[in-house]
DNA sequence: TTTAATTTAAGTATTTATACTTAAGTATTT
DNA sequence: AAATACTTAAGTATAAATACTTAAATTAAA
């Protein structure tokens, strides 16, 4: 029996997934949660051997539930589920040291597929993602060191001034809100790009969405 | 029997859900479709009580979807199940005459109320969504006639200069690449403000995304 | 305890975006 | 035929953002 847990803010799909994989022989929904920090409270008591993980969640991320579960739960086998498959999102996934991904846009037949293979093999990844995969894996060989430094890649200031931005606040008034200099925010705003490699702040907030540094539903 | 249709751009979601449907008693999943527009083909061949219908979609989106089936099918009720809940989206769907909204974070258990509500007494909306229904009834009944304009906010030019904003073009560069003036550029970018009543384009681009004018996948 | 990153700040210059206004030609709709 | 929206364009002016550079104080990490 492999027991399976659910991590997804989505209430909906926490309970429909829960379903589908009940529908599954031999493998059962035996946790659910709603994000990374309520995860961690419920596994003390109920042990299982992998884990659906969503990226985009509030108060505790996929990203850092995985870091988390990987540092006090080894045995735990994560699955990314995701609705995003850039490469930015996988690198980063197999960079923390996730053992399948998983879209949402996958065909469900395959989902018994990835969870037996990943309790099973160790690791699963669809075809679909094939090339991005073969990248991500050369580039994690060389410089698989330094990533939690491009996990985040905004520091809190920074992601701080990006929702003001996002609010449609000018230099100015962030930095009358903040009490501090207007060049500062100027400083800000200019790392805030070289970071992120965009020529302005629309690029800024895209890349933001798109890696799930902000969440559109907290602007 | 009350016949349902799933109309979910989510492989994963859609077959998830129809085994949560199938679990109610007397309720069926008879139709999936990924989109509007294979939705439509489908029925023909399928009649339907209750449509699940998601607004993000790839080809045929939601409000498109919607319009059409309420022009084709009027005894065909819509339960519009989104992950949105702000106040545009709410307005845009019952302005367009869906005849519920189910939001994605909602409790399960209140699923099989909503289909049974909506397939028996023409509706269905959340308590929680009380407020945003109340107003939007309210602005419904003096304004429910010019409701295309509105559902369609952005131009076909004005859509395609605020992707190629998305991508980080500058005016002059716009100018150049669509074989216009750039004060024709500038008098775009303003007349996009004014419509979604935003200060500057990190706010467009926010307005487009929360209201489902532009996705980001195809930025 | 060095190293490294963050946050802070400033100078100078240029480019870009926005504010406010007007208007004409085209196409579509009523 | 008249009204409406779309696309086009331009004037004048200011505000804001970006480019490039340097650097000090603070904090956190190795």
């Amino acid at each position: 029996m492999i027991r399976v847990g659910i991590v997804d803010d989505h209430l909906l799909f926490r309970k429909s997934m829960s379903l589908l994989i009940d529908s599954f022989k031999n493998i059962k929904t035996v946790l659910v949660a709603e994000n990374g920090k309520v995860f961690l409270e419920k596994i003390i008591d109920n042990p299982i051997d992998v884990v659906l993980l969503d990226i985009q969640m509030p108060v505790m991320n996929g990203y850092q539930t995985c870091e988390k579960i990987l540092e006090l739960y080894p045995d735990v086998k994560i699955l990314i589920v995701s609705q995003l498959s850039t490469k930015e999102s996988i690198h980063k996934v197999i960079e923390l040291g996730a053992h399948g991904y998983f879209t949402k846009n996958s065909d469900p037949e395959q989902l018994e597929n990835a969870i037996r293979s990943i309790n099973d093999k160790g690791f699963y990844f669809g075809v679909e993602l094939g090339l991005v995969i073969k990248e991500a894996m050369l580039w994690d060989k060389t410089n698989s060191q330094d990533l939690e430094k491009e996990i985040n890649i905004f520091s809190e200031r920074e992601l701080q001034i990006i929702k003001m931005i996002c609010k449609e606040k000018k230099s100015k008034e962030i930095a009358q809100l903040l009490f501090i200099n207007v060049r500062t925010v100027d400083s800000h705003r200019k790392n805030i790009m070289d970071k992120s490699n965009t020529k302005n702040f629309v690029g800024v907030i895209l890349y933001a969405l798109k890696n799930n540094l902000i969440e559109i539903e907290e602007i």
